[in-house]
DNA sequence: CGTCGGCATATTTTT
DNA sequence: TATGCCGACG
């Protein structure tokens, strides 16, 4: 078969492997991702049905990724199915819809995101009458997703002596209760947690046989991106979907030396004993295929990156090897303070860029901690390097989106509570936190949502004047009639009239300080997001799925990155570890490798988590191709503080042949110490913002495309969002797309209201734009 | 109800 | 240093 031919011997030899259960050790940069997608294309190719795969990936951007890569090869028509591969949380949470009755959810749960499921507990802590300060919500939810992702339920939670000897260690005997509180309440909600979306799912397949036969029966062939990170729960589903298979086929691709979070859940050893643990029909273990054969990195990197990991003692044996140039050698250039630091990776960034002749978009800073970055961005900004800065906050998350969500959660789901008070007085209509707090507790007592609550304040006996009555009954009133309108509504046209009838557009369009502005421009940004999400099931042929529901479903698990991708100017890219995995660049800085900082001082301790951040280190050097380069720092600026630190124990475990540097170097820069710090703040200096600044809410913008939406809020509030000069558009035309860019109409039909054209644009490929959405100027 | 100032607090974070 | 949260006040 031709594509095969693309391929090396090992990577093919795990393509064609389909007939049994197989996994994949695929060292850093061996081509994982196309073992992946030709092994979907094969099975594809080999009359498999799409959809009786089964791929899952960690995140929506690898999902994604993948999705595109076969479309290049299969067209157009294929994404259209693609009902199985996505992300673990987003294919369970598709099958849960369908099925989650059978386990008594109604299928119009909403999904907690971290915010929300810390907020609740935050309440339960409260109204239990517990320390906040010693039941701190986040803690707990690490306790409790623990708990979750270990499939220990609250009975056996609390039976637990181990579990709850832990507890009392940590000075939080309680747990057990708030976690049986947190449970009940998100079933009042009719809500789940992304943990509860594994735990019910697995739940989901154990009670109801005939629901897992189903599946098994559907599903030929399951294949599983970054095996190294699934955990325990993960691990059971796919244990049983396995076993409920007719013909038994799985095939894990991971790399147990890049395995970094552990933290969040994560079993290495679920990767160390994948081959026991899916035998093949007639019980032989799973073969094994691995990966060695680098082509991102140079010799010299891929020998490093080895070096360094042989000291961790649990792994697969593997050697990967690179048939790349030998390379330079790994850079080390310890620095006296932290700002000296920033200034040596400014000053190599400058002499690579000349060196190599290459953009700015090759080089990383990759940290432990985001608290670094710092002193990178006050050097960079100041020799006016371009640089962004990943992580932060996710566009999701930021508070007008959320609350916008809320009311979308709250027409969907009127029992959920995290929704229900998040928006109860927003915008202001004067319900206080007194009211609420008796909503809670009548809710509470009588074991009803929020909402049933104040819809019959008279017979649960809520203990409010008329005046507050009068307000929560107008309330009511307003989130019914969106309800009313849910179903008939595509999800633009509710939310338009959610955004204007709620007020909320007046409170964010009324400010203009920067804030204001901000706020401003993201909503502009969320209401195109949901204009692309209508356009694009219109451009599916799929209009009865552009409902709230449909969207929910959507937005839920999109956390972050998904908005990635205008590619202005090239700029370096600062970012944790952590986020640069499945990334590469030409050249690499790891930065801050001192004791105290990496290895972190709290995984120092125990063996396991040291062997973790090993790997981090690990992941980290060969995200290089080229040049990788390490350095730290003497003394660091710390909680106000001036810090001694000593270097990482890891560069004494990096082969020490393929290190050049170590003296410290005899940079100019005088001092790098405190002087200078003060006087080059954000105010003096080069004063004014620079345009890759992040705005105050960490949010990239986009000033030449945000004007439109706003503008006509502003000025008119009829007829919202109203297209440009649509009527005398045609065939041949070329216009300018807000978000699209330029383009050219291929073609137009429909008439009046539905009127759609299909264009071609330079940049965003063709899309159907429905012109009485569509914002975009006539050139020509 | 919203804002100001004092005080504790300070990993990584796919969903 | 810088952020976030609570309590006091207007």
């Amino acid at each position: 078969m031709d594509l095969l031919n693309d391929l090396n011997d090992a990577q093919r030899a795990a393509v064609e492997y389909i007939d049994g259960p197989s996994l994949v050790i695929a060292g850093a940069g061996s081509g994982k991702t196309r073992v992946l997608t030709y092994k979907i294309a094969y099975l594809l190719a080999k009359g498999k049905d799409l959809y009786s795969l089964l791929v899952l990936t960690f995140t929506n951007k690898a999902a994604k990724e993948m999705v595109e890569r076969i479309r290049k090869m299969f067209g157009e028509t294929f994404y259209i199915r693609q009902k199985y591969m996505g992300t673990f949380h987003s294919v369970f949470a598709r099958i849960l819809h369908v099925e989650s009755d059978k386990i008594g959810f109604p299928s119009d749960f909403t999904i907690y995101d971290e915010a929300d499921s810390r907020s609740l507990l935050k309440s339960i802590i409260k109204e239990m009458d517990m320390n906040e300060k010693v039941y701190k919500p986040a803690a707990v939810h690490a306790r409790i997703s623990m708990a979750k992702n270990h499939l220990i339920s609250v009975d056996s939670y609390e039976s637990d002596s181990d579990i709850i000897n832990q507890d009392k260690r940590a000075k939080m005997p309680e747990i057990a209760k708030i976690y049986r509180e947190y449970v009940q309440r998100c079933r009042l909600a009719n809500a789940m947690d992304f943990d509860d979306l594994l735990v019910y799912t697995y739940r989901l397949f154990i009670e109801r046989k005939d629901v897992l036969e189903k599946y098994g029966n559907l599903f030929k062939y399951i294949m599983v991106d970054e095996y190294q990170d699934t955990n325990y729960v993960q691990k059971k589903i796919l244990s049983l979907l396995y076993n409920a298979m007719q013909e038994k086929a799985i095939c894990a691709v991971g790399d147990d030396s890049q395995s970094i979070y552990s933290f969040r859940g994560a079993d290495i050893d679920n990767i160390l004993s994948f081959t026991k643990d899916f035998p093949s029909q007639d019980g032989k273990e799973a073969k094994l295929f691995k990966l060695e054969q680098n082509y991102r990195s140079t010799q010299t990197i891929v020998e490093a990156a080895n070096s360094l990991i042989h000291h961790n003692r649990n792994q697969i044996q593997k050697e990967v090897f690179s048939k790349n140039d030998k390379g330079e050698k790994i850079l080390y250039k310890p620095a006296y303070s932290d700002k000296e630091e920033a200034l040596i990776v400014a000053k190599n960034i400058q002499r690579i860029k000349r060196q190599d002749d290459c953009g700015y978009d090759q080089f990383a800073i990759l940290y432990r901690t985001n608290a670094q970055s710092r002193s990178f961005e006050e050097e960079f900004r100041k020799q006016g390097i371009p640089y962004r800065i990943y992580g932060g906050l996710s566009f999701y998350q930021r508070k007008e989106i959320k609350d916008i969500i809320a009311y979308f959660r709250l027409v969907a789901n009127p029992d959920d509570e995290e929704a229900f008070k998040r928006i109860i007085n927003y915008p202001a209509r004067g319900i206080g936190a007194t009211t609420v707090m008796k909503i809670a507790d009548c809710a509470h007592q009588n074991q009803v949502s929020f909402w049933e609550v104040i819809g019959n304040v008279e017979h649960y006996g809520l203990n409010v004047n008329k005046g507050t009555q009068t307000k929560l009954e107008k309330f009511r009133l307003l989130i019914s009639s969106f309800i009313d309108r849910s179903h008939t509504l595509d999800v633009y046209e509710l939310g338009d009239a959610i955004i204007r009838e709620s007020r909320i557009s007046e409170d964010i369009m009324s400010g203009k300080n920067a804030d204001d502005l901000a706020r401003q421009e993201n909503l502009e940004e969320f209401l195109s997001g949901m204009q692309t999400f209508v356009a694009g099931r219109q451009e599916e042929g799929r209009m009865d799925e552009a409902y709230l529901t449909d969207y929910l479903q959507d937005v839920a698990l999109l956390t972050d990155a998904d908005s990635e991708g205008e590619k202005d100017e090239p700029r370096v890219s600062l970012m944790t570890i952590h986020a640069a995995k499945g990334l590469e660049f030409a050249t690499v800085f790891v930065v801050g490798l001192e004791e105290n900082i990496f290895p972190s001082p709290l995984a120092a301790i125990s063996v396991r988590e040291l062997e973790e951040e090993r790997r981090l280190l690990y992941v980290a050097i060969t995200r290089a191709e080229k040049h990788c380069i390490l350095t730290n720092a003497k003394n660091r600026f710390r909680y106000g503080k001036m810090e001694f630190d000593n270097p990482s124990r890891f560069i004494d475990e990096i082969d020490a042949s393929l290190i050049e540097g170590g003296e410290e170097a005899p940079e100019s820069s005088f001092g790098g110490g405190r002087s200078s710090y003060g006087g080059y703040g954000s105010e003096g200096g080069y004063g004014g913002r620079m345009p890759w600044d992040r705005d105050r809410s960490g949010y990239r913008r986009d000033y030449q495309n945000s004007k439109p939406v706003a503008s006509q809020f502003m000025a008119d509030p009829k007829p919202a969002f109203a297209s440009s000069a649509a009527g005398s558009l045609c065939e041949g035309c070329r216009i300018e797309h807000q978000r699209f860019g330029i383009g050219t109409v291929l073609k137009i039909e429909g008439t009046g209201e539905n009127t759609k054209a299909t264009v071609e644009f330079q940049n965003a490929g063709t899309k159907q734009l429905l012109l009485k959405f569509a914002k975009f100027t006539i050139l020509s």
